[in-house]
DNA sequence: TATGAATGAGTCTTCATTCAT
DNA sequence: TATGAATGAAGACTCATTCAT
């Protein structure tokens, strides 16, 4: 879809994916800058060598996992977008799709999530911020038409993503740093009811402030 | 509060504060592993020897900058929690706070929240979890009575905060990472009242799923 | 003529020429131990394995250079010498071979100047020590009948290839270099006259010191 | 009198010197790129760390120890030459300084020799054109008065140093690498006279080629 | 012969920390 | 308290060389 620097190591296939779960493993345990490639190199079995052969540093590894991990979520939630005719099945798409994420790949989701609050100057921090304009661009795409025609709430463009992923972002941020201990799917329906209400046109508002 | 770090420099207070607003200013840049010493003795016009007299290593200053921070955001939710008496001010309390704080000090809030997300392992993983343990449950028994009397939609306990500062949060973290150039403090009252909606007991839902 | 390490790669010839061509403009570029054998590979277009395949190792191929070009270097300037019948003609000889070498193949006359300096107890050295003794004899004995009739100046052995290629070596060495932008065959008549009238015998002196 | 690197360590002195002096002698035994920090460590006694601190690398050394051996030598040259009221006093003095820094530093005059033939290129190469250009300029302009009023042979400029100290390059050179085992200063002499007489602007051809 | 992935010893360099002044 | 030279452990990265295909 991009640059995809994921078509670089899916050739030389076995090696380099075994590098980059081990050094997911490390980073995670010890964040990016404290894992030695001696680490890796422990965790991966490849020799130290192979590691700098298929990826050129240290960084290279960092970056090939963030791209690969988040152009497949942003993928797996446009894909979902595309099934809905709903207001409501957009707003269980988004957050369904991200809890699923989390759950099912909780290492990479934590990974994720860690490296998207990168320094901007950093390379990372400038491919996130190409992916992230271009998803909050094709999602808010794809709930304009329930605004116009009044299902939804009339707000500025980039609150819609806040509003509806902002808590099952929030609680599963939590999950993943262990911070709280139930079920994440099943905390699935009350964040989409509550985003739900939150995007109502008709303001529910019953006491002043 | 607690071990609260914060005394030890507290007394020799002018220099204490050039270090760590230099330290403040070199983690935001490059992070904290990636900043130096050096860096900070520049910045901060300390010598490299006088940082080590006020703080025993880099990673001190680390932990004094975030559990300094931490403790004053925290506060300042609580006191304005304290200051309310009726639900929809709760949740005002709660999301203005968090904005405001933001727009305050934008390099804190910025490095709280990065900080915000280390591994639990390490000192200040562990110093985040008690805050944070104690934080919620506070929040949460400023919340319960207008659960208990129906103002408030029932809830597990852990739902609360996600749904109120979660928007907000999402919202101000992209302020911060530079993504989104909006006016944080303008931003209050939809995500007020759109948390307020999420919150209310009466399902709105008006399409099925 | 001695151990000739030139047979070695003289029949599978092609590749081998490729990959030396690319080697010694490396060399020149970056220094031997600066260059790498991947850097010789981009360039002559052979493959790693093939490299070594030839030349077992970069070494190699930097002493097959040196002793290529240091041999063919003197027997240009030997059979020049065979040719000739008078003093001056054996000066002219040294002079002029001399500097249509380094104007033939600038490059290898760069590489061998430099790699005549090396370390004595390389092997590059060793060889050099040997072909370069043999040399001087074999000079000396075309130039000692003048001196033994009193055409040539009474010194001893060593001075005699000093004095006659000195100049042209300096020169030649400054053009090599690029600090010295004339034309290297144009300056042969001087350097050959300045040559000549250093080896007379009657001391020209005309002022004391 | 230029940039001199020479200024940074002589503050500092002792470990400068103590760590210069080491790695010389490295160099010479083994090239400045086959010369690894560590050896120069174990010779000059002085920590890994405490090398990186005064220079920034292993090149700022080999640096430093050209620029400052160089500009001596010339220094010594153009001192001898400005003592001198004879066309044949200043052909001695620039022979013999030549030989007897040769003497009195072998091991400097040999890196000098060596250094005096890097990539132009290099940060190394650069500094020596400057040098270099300037020494030239400096030899020429005293030689100059004896070629006008026809003591000197007229010739291009840049012929005099050639002519003058090739043949004393070319035999120290030998002696340097130890090819040539005789006493330099006492080749003096012979050398003088013989580019004395090279010089002489009457023709002493005798015999045609 | 040719290829290029794999190896791992070896290097430069960095940097947190100490300590004499 | 302040200073900054010195330390040395540790890490990223390179690169000559090997070897299975």
């Amino acid at each position: 879809m991009t640059s995809t620097p994921t078509r670089r190591w899916q050739a030389t296939d076995r090696r380099c994916r075994e590098i980059l779960d081990a050094a997911l493993a490390c980073f995670l345990e010890r964040g990016v800058a404290e894992t030695t490639v001696e680490q890796i190199r422990d965790r991966s079995g490849a020799s130290h060598g192979s590691i700098y052969h298929h990826f050129g540093s240290k960084e290279e590894i960092a970056y090939t996992l963030f791209a690969e991990g988040m152009q497949a979520y942003q993928l797996k939630v446009l894909r979902a977008l595309e099934r809905q005719t709903t207001a409501r099945g957009c707003v269980r798409a988004i957050i369904e799709t991200h809890l699923e994420d989390a759950v099912a790949d909780r290492a990479l989701a934590l990974y994720l999530m860690r490296m998207g609050l990168v320094e901007s100057g950093s390379r990372m921090g400038e491919e996130y911020r190409i992916l992230s304009d271009r998803f909050s661009n094709e999602v808010s795409s794809h709930l304009r038409p329930y605004v116009d025609c009044g299902v939804l709430v009339l707000l500025p463009a980039e609150f819609y993503f806040s509003l509806i992923v902002g808590p099952a972002a929030h609680l599963s941020r939590r999950w993943l740093l262990g911070r709280w201990k139930g079920d994440l799917l099943v905390a699935a329906e009350p964040l989409i009811d509550a985003a739900w209400k939150s995007l109502q046109p008709i303001s529910t508002q019953s006491c002043a402030t």
